[in-house]
DNA sequence: GTGAAAGCGCTAACAG
DNA sequence: CTGTTAGCGCTTTCAC
C-alpha cells in the first residue's frame, strides 16, 4: 500500500507536510528554512505560517545525515562536579551558544573506560568536535579521532604534538608560585598533598614543586609527598591525617587542588590545630568560597571562563591547531601566613 | 557518473565499505552492530575485524533517522556553575550513562530567549527527552513538545499538571524549617535575602517564611525582606549591606540559597559584626563548602545527586508520569548559633 | 523563484 | 544465517 497522503496517525509534522499546507514543494520550504532570501516574501509567510499551524520542528538527525556535518560539539571533563570544570564548561557554553552550537557533555570520572565510551559516543553522534581533558587515554585515540574529521581540542592539557590545539593553564609555573610563595614565608619542611601521577596536572605540580624548591636550593628530600586517590575533601581530609600520624615535620601543605584542600582543613580543626600558625596551607583552583572559608584560603588561580570560552573558540573558528597557554596567578590569604 | 566502487576520496567509512572488506553484504555486518546473536562467529569475527582495520564509527545520525529515536537526553538547568544544579547534572550523568545514553546539556540563565532557543533544539536534535528547570517558560511550550513525542520531566519544580513528570523539593517546607529555627533560637525580627519572585523557588521559600512565622504567632509584617536580582555571592553581599544601612533591627537572616548567604557573610566579616551573635544566618542548598565557611553555615540540604538520578529515571523508565517531592532537611551549624 | 528528484548512511523487513 | 532493498526527512543540484 503506498502512502500516496492519506490521512496520516497525529506524527509529528514533516517539511512535506508544511509543503502541502502551504501548497509549494519541500523545496521550497527548504529554501524558506535555510535561504530565505531566495524566497519571495509572500511565499514565505505562508510557509512561515504553516510551519506555525503544524507546529514543525525540523529533524537534525536528517538534516546532518544529508549535510554531513553537525551543529553539535561533545565536551568530557574529569568531573563536571568540580567547580574548575564547571566553570570552564560555562566558558564553552556561551562560546557555543555566540554559534547556536549545542554541547554534549560527560564526566569520565577518570575512568579510562568511561571515557572510551563517550569519545565513541560522541563520534557517533557526529560531533563537530571535541573538547576532551584526557585522563588516561593516549592522544593516540584523539588523534585518530582527527583523522576520521572530528576536530580536537585538549582541555586543561597542553598538547603533546604541534598539530593539536589545545587549552592549557601553565601547571607547572603555577606549583612554582605556590611552593616559592611557603618557602619565602620561612617553612622549612613542606609537604604537598597531590593526586595520582596518572592525571597530568599532578605530575606538572609536582614538578613545579620539586622546581621551586631547587631554585631555593633546598633538598628536594625535604619534601613530604602524600598521595590522594582522588582530588576531593574526603580524600584530602585523609591525606592531612596520614601526614599529621605521619609526623614529618611538615609546617606548611601545598594541595594539589582546591577540595584537597578544604578536607585538610576539616582535619586540622578536628585535631585542634590551628591554621596558619600550626600548618599553613596553599590551594589549587581559587574555587569561588576559597576566601570566604574558616581560614581564607591561599590558593592559584586559572582563568577557568575564558579557557573554556577559547578552547570552544578554537574549535569553531581556528583553522591551524593553536596551543594556548595560560598562566596562573598566586592569591595569597591567610591561610598561608600572608 | 554512478560511483559503482571507484577509489573514494579519504573519506570516513561507512558500513559499506566494512561490508565490502569483510565480503559480506551491508546487512549482515548491520546484524553483527545490533544483532550479533545472529550471526555466526566466523562471520561476525570477520566483520569485527574489517571494523577495527577501517575504524569504523556508526553514522548516529542515518542510525536516528531510521530508527525515529534517539539515544539522547537534553536538559536545562537555570545555570550549571550553581553547585545545586552541578549535583543535579551529574545524577542525571550517572543515571543516563547506564543505559548509554548521551547528555546534552544548557544554562538558560533564567532567559526565556536562551530558554526556548534551547528547547527548540534539543527537539531539534531529536533527543528522547527533556529534563528542564522551567524559569520563566510556561508549562504551554513544554506541553506541545510532549505532543511531538518529547518525554519531560520538569526539574526541580514540581509540575502544575497532573500528566507531567516532574522531580522536586518541598521549598515551602524547606523555609519553614530555616525559619521556625531561626525563631526557636529566640530571634525576634527576622529578615529574608530573597531573590525575584519570578523565580519559583523565590515565591515557595518565602511562603515559607510566611507560613513559618505564622506558625509561630508572628506578625508577619515584622519580616524583613530585601531583594537579590541575582543569587549570587555579590549580590548577597549588596543587599546585607542594603538590609544593615536600612537600620531594620533584624538579629537573622534567612538567604534564599548559600551563595546569597556567602556573600552576606562577607558583609558581616567587612562590617566587623559577628555571626551569628550579631546577626544569625540560614542559607539553602547545602553545598559543599557550607560546612568549611569562616563561620560554618547553618542550611537548607536538598538530596541533589538523587534528584536529578531520579528525574533521568522517570524519563527512561516511568510510563506514567509520576511527581516526585522530595522534603528538604535542616543542617544546623554555629551561622544560626545551634 | 519554484519544483522534481536523487541521495546522505543506516536499519529492518523479507526473500533466499 | 545472509543478502536485497525500501525508505527515514531533509538538502541540494538542476530544470523549468
Amino acid at each position: 500500500m503506498t502512502t500516496t497522503n492519506g490521512s496520516a496517525v497525529p506524527r509529528r509534522a514533516g517539511i512535506a507536510d508544511v509543503a502541502r499546507l502551504a501548497g509549494v514543494s519541500v523545496g521550497t520550504v527548504s529554501n524558506v528554512l535555510n535561504r530565505p532570501d531566495r524566497v519571495t516574501e509572500k511565499t514565505r509567510s505562508r510557509v512561515q505560517a504553516a510551519i506555525e499551524e503544524l507546529s514543525f520542528v525540523r529533524n537534525a538527525s536528517a538534516r546532518q545525515l544529508r549535510q554531513g556535518r553537525n551543529r553539535t560539539v561533545g565536551a568530557i571533563v574529569l568531573d563536571i562536579t568540580n567547580p574548575f570544570f564547571t566553570e570552564v564548561v560555562r566558558g564553552v557554553e556561551d562560546r557555543l551558544a555566540e554559534d547556536e552550537y549545542t554541547l554534549m557533555l560527560g564526566s569520565s570520572d577518570e575512568d579510562t573506560v568511561r571515557e572510551e565510551r563517550l569519545l565513541r559516543r560522541f563520534e557517533e553522534q557526529g560531533v563537530h568536535g571535541l573538547l576532551v581533558t584526557p585522563s588516561h587515554t593516549g592522544i593516540e585515540t584523539l588523534l585518530r579521532m582527527r583523522e576520521r574529521g572530528v576536530t580536537v581540542v585538549l582541555l586543561d592539557r597542553s598538547s603533546p604534538v604541534p598539530d593539536m590545539a589545545s587549552v592549557a593553564v601553565d601547571d607547572v609555573r603555577g606549583a612554582v608560585l605556590a611552593v616559592a610563595h611557603l618557602l619565602e614565608q620561612g617553612h622549612e619542611r613542606i609537604a604537598f598533598l597531590n593526586g595520582p601521577l596518572t592525571i597530568r596536572q599532578c605530575v606538572d605540580r609536582r614538578e613545579g614543586v620539586l622546581r621551586a624548591l631547587a631554585d631555593a636550593g633546598r633538598d628536594p628530600e625535604s619534601l613530604v609527598e602524600v598521595t590522594v586517590e582522588s582530588l576531593n575533601a574526603d580524600h584530602g581530609a585523609r591525606a592531612m591525617r596520614d601526614l599529621l600520624d605521619g609526623d614529618a615535620g611538615a609546617t606548611a601543605t601545598f594541595c594539589v587542588n582546591d577540595f584537597t584542600a578544604l578536607g585538610a582543613l576539616r582535619t586540622l580543626r578536628e585535631r585542634g590545630l590551628r591554621c596558619p600558625q600550626d600548618m599553613a596551607l596553599v590551594g589549587y583552583d581559587d574555587v569561588s568560597f576559597a576566601a570566604e572559608l574558616a581560614t581564607p584560603l591561599t590558593s592559584v588561580r586559572q582563568p577557568t571562563h575564558e579557557m573554556g570560552w577559547r578552547a570552544a573558540d578554537l574549535l569553531l573558528t581556528s583553522a591551524e591547531p593553536e596551543q594556548v597557554l595560560y598562566q596562573p596567578e598566586l592569591v595569597v590569604r591567610a591561610s598561608s601566613g600572608g
